[in-house]
Formats: C-alpha cells, structure tokens, sequence
RNA sequence: GGAGAGUUGUCCGAGUGGUUUAAGGAGCACGCCUGGAAAGUGUGUUUACGGCAAAACUGUAACGAGAGUUCGAAUCUCUCACUCUCCGCCA
C-alpha cells in the first residue's frame, strides 16, 4: 500500500510511477485527485469531531462535578444540551468513516510505484536480460527426453498417484526423487544460513490479517487455498508467515538488517493455467521452496537486494545450472514490487526457459500495510524496507537438473549436492 | 469438545460509573549528588489521526479486539480472539 503523504507531497514520482505501470493520464489525474480531495473531507471532518468531542469532554466533567455537589437539576439541563452535540459527532464520524473506506479502497489496489531503474514495458516481453550466464546453453542428443519421462523412467515423481490421492498438480516424490527433494531443501537452507540468515519454520496456515498484511488479500485472494471453517489460508509462500514476524513492530536502527529464511511447503491454486506449458513440474498446486527476507533500513535495501541476487546466482552456478537473470518491466512486475529480478533457469529438453526465482524489494509498500517500521537516530518513526526472493523454489530446479544431467547411465547429480544426497547418479 | 479464572503502559501491579490527567513499584534514558561507584534524588520514558509552514505546543482516540448502554466507561452489557487451571480426546 503506498502512503497518503505520496499524493500530497511527491506527485511527479506517483506519475512516472503509475506510467511504467501502463496507466493512462487520465486514470493517473483521476487517482490522484480523488486521493487528495477525499483526504480533504476526512481530514476537515476529524478536525471537527475532535473539537466536539473535546467539548463533551468538558461538558462531561462540568456534570460530574454538579452531581458530586448535589446540584441535581443543573446537571440534567447541562445533559440536554449535550444532545445536540452527540448527534454532530455521529455524523461526523459517518463522514469520516465512508472516507477512510474510499481511501482504503483506493490505495489497496493501487500498484506500487517502480523504481527508477525499472524499464517501460507491457508484457514478459518487455523484459530485459539483464545477465546470463557465459557458457553455452548445454545440446542434448535428438532423443533426449523432458523431465516427467525422465521420472517415469527412473520413478522419481508420481502425478498420476496425486491424482488418486489429492488431484491434479499434487506430485508424490518417492525413493531417490524424495531423497533429491530432501538434498535441495537442505543444501539451500546451509546456503542461507552461511549467508547469515536465520532460519525460521513458519506456520503453513495464516490468518487473514496476515494475508492482508503481504498483499495476498486482496490481490491475489483466488490462489490461496481456503479453510472455511478456521477462516485461515494456506500459504502460497512462506514470505507470508515469514514477513508478518514483524506486522506492528517497531524495530531500532541496531536491528538492521533482519534476515531470515524459510523453507515451507507452498500451495497455490493456480486456477486457470492448462496446457503443455503446465507439463509434468512446470506448474503444480503443492510445492517447495526455500525463501530467504529481509527487513532493511531505507538506505540500504538495494545493497541487500544485490546481497540477495547474488546468492541466489551463486546457488544456481554450484547447481551447475544454466541461468539468466531478467530485469522485469514494469508491466510485468507483481503489484506490490518496486524492482524485481526474476531467475529462469534453462530446460534442455523443453528448450525453454523456466522461472525458478523471483527477488524483489518492496520498498516501504508491504512495510505500510504491516506497520513494519524502525525509530531512526533522531527518535523519529519511518517505515522499513522489505525484501524477499526465493532461493529456490524446487519443482523446475528439478526439471531442469534431470532433463540437462541425464545421461545414458541415469542423472548426473551436481557435485556440490552429492554431499545431501548422498548419491552421484539418480538411476 | 465441556467447566471455571483471566487479558491494564517496557515489565510487575492497583483500579467495579465522575480530579484516572491510569495509583504504586521495577526497568531504562538523561541530570544532580560522588574522587569514582553504589545508595539517594530530580526529570523523562507508547502509538495513531488531526491543528500549526515547521518545531515547541495542542486536540482526539487507544486498558485483548469489535459493538452497545450512558452526559460520562479500564470499570456495566453483548460478540469474538487469546492465555491459564481442571475434565474429555489425542501424535
């Protein structure tokens, strides 16, 4: 959520901001006056209801005096006039409340703003690739075959088997598959730590103020699944669980910089994508992943977001996988992001590009929503940084180290993951 | 799931309708005192939204959350959440 004083005091920026997001200038000037205009009325109708109730107030006290006196009827004709008084603040109140709602209402679905260095752009093709990675992309032989022959040859995952017990998009790892899923999750979680990340096992369930504090609600309402009868959602990723640590906290300058990772399972409803796109673990409803935040001073979150880059690029040259690194556009960015750098990683067999990790900074536009904020050297309240990106998510992770790494004698498994699973080759 | 007791500031804790402007204590910060420290002593010690160009200052709101009764609510009523104790169930 962007704050109010944006509008007031920064337009030029909500302009060039709401530009790279494709709006038009009408819709800008619109957005912006009906902003400042209903931030007018709430403003003028909170400074009359407080100097209402400021003289019930008084009125209050004059009554409780003459009771304490005995001066009976002087308190019951002070009373009536209070009566007056009690309905302007209803009605000012009214006024108040149906203008937080419209502002509320507004800014909720208002995208944050894109940093400067976003680019102008529309769709995923309007991304830049911003690094890729040197060697050449590996040649399979003409009979190399996509990931999910792969597992059907060697029994990694089972989809078939998810169907009977859950549905489709819920694959069932078994034997030396499960193993390789257990090596990943454990050899990104050492990573992290070395990076200085504290570990945390969320909840898997949030409930919706925590939905509300990420975005998820109501953005992105319809991919979490839903528990009716707690009223609580699964997550999507564990930056929901993780971020929300600290909703309505007030950290110190010393405590910067809070880094903290997780690995969850992920679960997402991914309602209306079919196709061969979605083939095998391209697209699946239950996933895992290994997400690493960061709660940062203003000042320093793009030094923390390169720090984050870099380590998620790290683990896909230990991988031995073949990356690039896509600066997004600003059409193509989530809502809340002010920058993002998605990772794809490249799958030999499909001979397409995957999306394994996505890294942003969110600037102060989550940290508005979750009252996430710091007491800066003068003593003065400000609103955090926040950053968080996945590193990595597993299911194309592994698409592509069994389509790139097979061999006739079975997957070649990178050497710096041989230490977790405690095997060379998948057979 | 059933029954009972609770939830007050950074912490402990008083407070059942009207100088509560939330007592008192502890902690913390800054002074004073001291050769230095302890003890003593003084002051300060939440946040949100307004007013002011801004600061100083000042208004309003917040005693688990929300709604209600009342001229006036930490205090009374209702709903919900959470904590503790006992019972039941349980990896």
């Amino acid at each position: 959520m962007l704050q109010l004083a944006v509008f007031r005091d920064e337009q030029e920026r909500v302009r060039i901001g709401l530009k790279k997001r494709n709006w038009t200038d009408d819709a800008i000037d619109e957005a912006i006056k009906k902003i400042l205009i209903t931030d007018e009325t709430r403003r003028t109708a909170q400074t009359e209801l407080d100097t209402t109730l400021s003289e019930i107030n008084k009125a209050s006290k004059a009554i409780g005096e003459l009771m304490k006196s005995g001066k009976k009827t002087e308190a019951e004709n002070a009373k009536s006039e209070i009566a007056a008084w009690k309905e302007k603040t209803k009605t000012l109140e009214e006024t108040r409340k149906q203008a937080e709602t419209i502002l509320e209402d507004i800014l909720l679905v208002l995208p944050n703003l894109p940093n400067e260095r976003v680019p102008y752009g529309k769709t995923p093709d309007d991304n830049e690739v911003w690094q890729a990675w040197t060697q050449p992309l590996p040649e399979l032989d003409t009979d190399a075959q996509p990931h999910w022959e792969l597992s059907n040859k060697y029994g990694i995952f089972d989809l078939e088997l998810g169907v009977k017990i859950t549905g489709a998009g819920f694959p069932v790892f078994r034997g030396k598959g499960a193993k390789l899923v257990r090596a990943l999750i454990q050899f990104f979680l050492d990573e992290a730590q070395k990076a200085g990340y504290e570990e945390i096992i969320p909840p898997l369930m949030v409930n919706e103020a925590s939905a509300r504090g990420t975005g998820q609600i109501p953005d992105k309402e319809g991919q979490m699944y839903y528990a009716e009868k707690d009223e609580l959602y699964l997550i999507p990723t564990a930056e929901v669980p993780v971020t929300n640590i600290m909703r309505d906290v007030i950290l110190n300058e010393k405590d910067f910089p809070v880094k903290l990772c997780a690995y969850s399972q992920c679960f997402r409803r991914e309602a209306g994508s079919y196709g061969a796109h979605v083939r095998g673990l391209n697209r699946v409803h239950q996933f895992d992943k290994v997400e690493i935040v960061q709660f940062s001073h203003p000042e320093k979150s793009y030094d923390a977001h390169t720090q984050m880059i870099n380590h998620v690029k790290k683990l896909m040259q230990k991988l031995e996988l073949p990356y690039r690194i896509l600066k997004l556009c600003g059409g193509d960015m989530s809502g809340a992001s002010a920058m993002t750098y998605d990772f794809e990683t490249w799958s030999a067999a499909q001979k397409r590009w995957l999306e394994v990790s996505s890294v942003s900074n969110f600037e102060t536009y989550q940290a508005t929503r979750l009252k996430c904020r710091y007491k800066d050297v003068n003593g003065k309240i400000q609103l955090v940084h926040t950053l968080n990106g996945s590193a990595l998510a597993l299911p194309r992770i592994i698409a592509a180290l069994l389509e790139n790494n097979q061999t006739p004698e079975g997957i070649v498994i990178p050497k710096a993951l041989v230490k977790y699973t405690k095997f060379k080759i998948l057979n």
